[in-house]
DNA sequence: TTGTACGCGTTATCAT
DNA sequence: ATGATAACGCGTACAA
């Protein structure tokens, strides 16, 4: 690898004006800068960021976490963010912390070490002292805490919506399946169900589950139907219970969604090719992790960002697990 | 942040001597290892890795490029990657490409800018001037060229499995989807297919796909059952399309798999929650992730590694997209 | 066993 | 308009 020093001695300069036409900073003559051009092309030669990052103490690198890139919602999350911060030439160093504080600290730390000038971070504990004694930037995604950077979905107002489209279609014997007790958006859309469902004075069953993943969806599927086999309405905490769920009423000889309606939560690609297509409240993935990056960005920048808490609205979108709307049995 | 002078000047000794505590280098006395020990802990010092990197010219980081984090096949691969390698205490940086020869070259370019010890890529362009002139070890995830470092799936044999099980399953008007034509693993299982199906005199269709993508596998399924309309199995080129495939067989009040059998490829989590739950030829994405970060670790530790190339085998997945064997009509 | 001095590649300051 | 030089934080010869 070239250096800059490499190029200033074959175009017959100092380092110095080698650095200043890079960085476009102070005079250069002309006929120098077009020397030293041609002997950066010539020599392949572009600037070690390690180096540039160790003087300014500052790099263009940002660190993300977020607890599994397996579950099907971050990808989209990821590739939003992916996508801002490149248009802006950052990079990203990125982690899967599985919700656990350990290995969120471990990272952080290597972000650090790495001078990293930001971080992304979906977290369950977005208030531990990491974060807090964090001298970067940090914005939280998909959760938040006091009023701090943050980008997330209306949760609750999704529970909210869900809760009346079931009511609204013929459902009185609702099933919401509560999510993990430590995933605060799982609480919030929960919450949001609930309280529409005690507003109307519903009856309801609740069925609490303790992760998201698709292994252990398909036991609470079956847990659900065994404890409430005349259930006609059920609430899901995501779209992967929502998924697995559907599965089991399907097998199970329900006709969703004349017997049992089905809802999920967050619009994950496979949810429309499924049969029957699942209704879902969705969450703006991939907008969300543009917006993380984008107000990040605003953040690193300094300008005095008036809107640090971003609200992202969800929407109620229908397909086929639900029956229209008055044509209930 | 405290630097190693810092720590040097708290526990009244040289930086050189806490480097060597740090790193476990040369001889230090006891006494002055434990004042030094301490000084860390109270200062909270962690080495700065960029003035590391700096210095020794090699990092730890690794360079990461994915096509698409946003196909659900790839998170599992990431994560297999991402896991061996947070073993190894290393970090990722990590890019999508989008197939895009630009992309990539932007992106290897500044993972070399930031000393990364060495990239683990799944690109169409294996054999690009950016990867042979790299001067650090790079290991080809899912695609292979040549006999360069990789790690990848037997798609031949998957495909050859694939048709071999649509025929003793009783199909005889197959279709099958064949896949971008850049896509090297697309392609192979296409060939497999297409060679069992010739070696048996078998007639069959093809339908040409151009991409992967969710919202684009519900377009090639529509034309593929408006093309053949009879057709009573499909190798679908993944499980994205198959599952897309699924859903317009279904949508056409076909019955899978008594009137069509469907076969995808991958065995992506949400394959086996699907109704009738999706038959596959399965490839171990997370262990193939693993095995690539595996072997990048032991190219990075010495140069004769025996075992350079990896294919990992395929597995037919029995599901419920085809008929049991020897109870079809 | 420990300290001194230098270099990794870059940028900013201060001369010229 | 350009150059010399110090500094960023660390690790390694080499000296002591």
């Amino acid at each position: 690898m070239a250096t800059i020093r490499d190029v200033a001695k074959h175009a017959g300069v100092s380092a110095a004006t080698v650095s200043r036409v890079i960085n476009d900073t102070g005079y250069v003559h002309d006929d120098t800068r077009r020397k030293i051009e041609s002997a950066i092309k010539e020599l392949h030669y572009t600037p070690n960021e390690v180096a540039r990052s160790l003087y300014k103490r500052k790099s263009r690198l940002i660190g993300f976490l977020l607890p599994d890139i397996t579950n099907p919602f971050f990808p989209e999350l990821a590739r939003g963010v992916e996508d801002m911060m490149q248009e802006n030439d950052f990079r990203i160093i990125f982690g899967n912390s599985d919700e656990n504080i350990q290995k969120e600290k471990d990272y952080i730390q290597t972000f650090v070490q790495n001078n990293v000038v930001g971080v992304i971070a979906s977290t369950n504990h977005p208030d531990a002292d990491i974060y807090r004694k964090l001298k970067i930037p940090v914005v939280f995604l998909d959760r938040t805490v006091d009023n701090r950077p943050s980008v997330y979905a209306d949760g609750h107002e999704g529970g909210k919506i869900a809760a009346h489209e079931m009511i609204a279609r013929g459902s009185r014997r609702i099933t919401v399946m509560q999510g993990p007790a430590s995933i605060r958006p799982a609480q919030d859309r929960y919450q949001g169900a609930i309280d529409v469902l005690n507003s109307h004075g519903m009856d309801y069953n609740v069925i609490r589950t303790t992760s998201f993943s698709f292994t252990e969806a398909g036991k609470w599927a079956k847990e659900l139907f065994e404890r409430y086999p005349d259930t006609d309405g059920i609430i899901a905490s995501n779209d992967i219970v929502a998924t697995a769920v559907l599965h089991e009423a399907l097998r199970l000889g329900k006709n969703v969604p004349d017997d049992v309606q089905i809802i999920g939560f967050d619009d994950i690609p496979l949810s429309s090719l499924l049969t029957p297509a699942l209704t879902t409240i969705r969450q703006p993935a991939y907008d969300m992790g543009r917006a993380s990056a984008d107000l990040l960005i605003q953040l690193l920048e300094n300008e005095n960002v008036d809107q640090k808490i971003i609200q992202m609205p969800v929407t109620f979108t229908e397909r086929e697990t639900m029956r229209k709307v008055g044509h209930h049995g």
